[in-house]
DNA sequence: CGGCCGACCTGCTGGC
DNA sequence: TGCCAGCAGGTCGGCC
């Protein structure tokens, strides 16, 4: 279940296997996971035949690599002057990891995955694998092509090696996420204070602040003390600075969790890298003992309960049920 | 238009 | 043992 700590992992690993490369080739195996490519599978791989990558960028769970088109397939009477703008990135390819997906290089003589949904072929390089390869179990991610278009706010799209001031069209609409340089708590307050809404179901917004999934909401609203359920409306500046913090602090501890796998040859994504191998102070103890109230001497039993169709992790003291309860 | 919910998927688990 | 319901969850279309 990559969130964006495990996708900046990703994004860090894959950088350094893919930038100034050219794609060679692209195998389509299970078309649903270009579903979001509208224009179908020719096209797909159309676009992305004879492309240089030239980084890897990512806001929030959204991974994309600006691509270089050099017309080599048009018509050879070239070799006048080309457009200044020959080499600007116009289009990228976008990547999505959904609940499962991983990016994996590998070389060519290694058996397919069982679930490898697309294989993108690269130009050769020294000590370098040939295959970039997308698996996803569960289909809930994809790739596909995508326009690049200016941030709105003049900030560059997102956390790349080379930042440029384009975001990929299909991610303009989502907030930037709390690692993010560019990311503005004024706006995030603003956001949530003209919200009727509860304050996970803002969390899990994408366009209030991205890249925050089910787990981290679950342990940010812990640490910070808020229930799910707590009005955004009637959050102080302290409350939702303390929340962002909190965020930040999780997602900073998993970042440097997951980071010391990511120079193996894979491209280690399969989510499991990050939070796994921190210990979880919410998600997932349903039954459990909340740490903070032990610590206090006191035994309060975390609690699990159905919100927004999926499961949510509370400590009945430390995050008590709002009680004039609009939400 | 903002809020909210179901659909999309597969594999694993638990109950009968 | 086998079958089936339930669960996991990020995103988006569509409904109110």
């Amino acid at each position: 279940m990559p969130e964006l700590p495990e996708v900046e992992v990703v994004r860090r690993g894959l950088a350094r296997w893919v930038r100034g490369r050219s794609i060679t080739g692209v195998d389509v195996i299970d078309p649903r996971s270009i579903r979001r490519h509208a224009l179908g599978t020719e096209d797909f791989i159309g676009n992305l035949e004879h492309a240089t990558v030239l980084d890897v960028v990512r806001r929030g769970k959204f991974l994309w690599m600006p691509l270089a088109v050099t017309g080599t397939d048009d018509a050879p009477g070239d070799l006048t002057e080309p457009p200044a703008t020959a080499h600007l990135p116009k289009v990228a390819l976008m990547a999505h990891l959904g609940m499962s997906g991983q990016l994996l290089m590998q070389d060519p003589a290694v058996p397919d995955e069982k679930h490898l949904k697309v294989r993108i072929k690269l130009s050769p390089a020294e000590d370098m694998p040939e295959q970039l390869r997308f698996v996803d179990q569960r289909i809930f991610g994809g790739l596909f092509v995508t326009s690049l278009i200016p941030t709105s706010d003049g900030g560059p799209g997102g956390l790349g090696e080379t930042p440029l001031p384009e975001i990929a069209e299909e991610a303009a609409h989502i907030a930037r996420d709390p690692l993010d340089p560019y990311f503005s708590f004024d706006l995030f307050y603003r956001k949530i204070k003209n919200r009727r809404t509860g304050i996970k179901r803002a969390l899990l917004d994408q366009s209030v602040i991205s890249g925050i999934g089910n787990i981290y909401a679950d342990e940010a609203l812990w640490s910070a003390r808020l229930h799910y359920a707590r009005a955004t409306d009637t959050m102080r500046r302290a409350d939702a600075g303390r929340l962002v913090d909190a965020v930040r602090d999780v997602m900073q501890a998993a970042l440097a969790a997951g980071g010391t796998s990511f120079d193996s040859l894979y491209v280690n994504v399969n989510g499991d890298s990050g939070y796994f191998a921190r210990s979880l102070n919410a998600y997932g103890r349903a039954g459990e003992l909340c740490v903070r109230c032990e610590g206090l001497g006191l035994h309060t039993v975390m609690k699990r309960e159905q919100f927004m169709n999926r499961s949510s992790y509370t400590c009945p003291v430390c995050q008590p049920r709002p009680r004039n309860g609009r939400w």
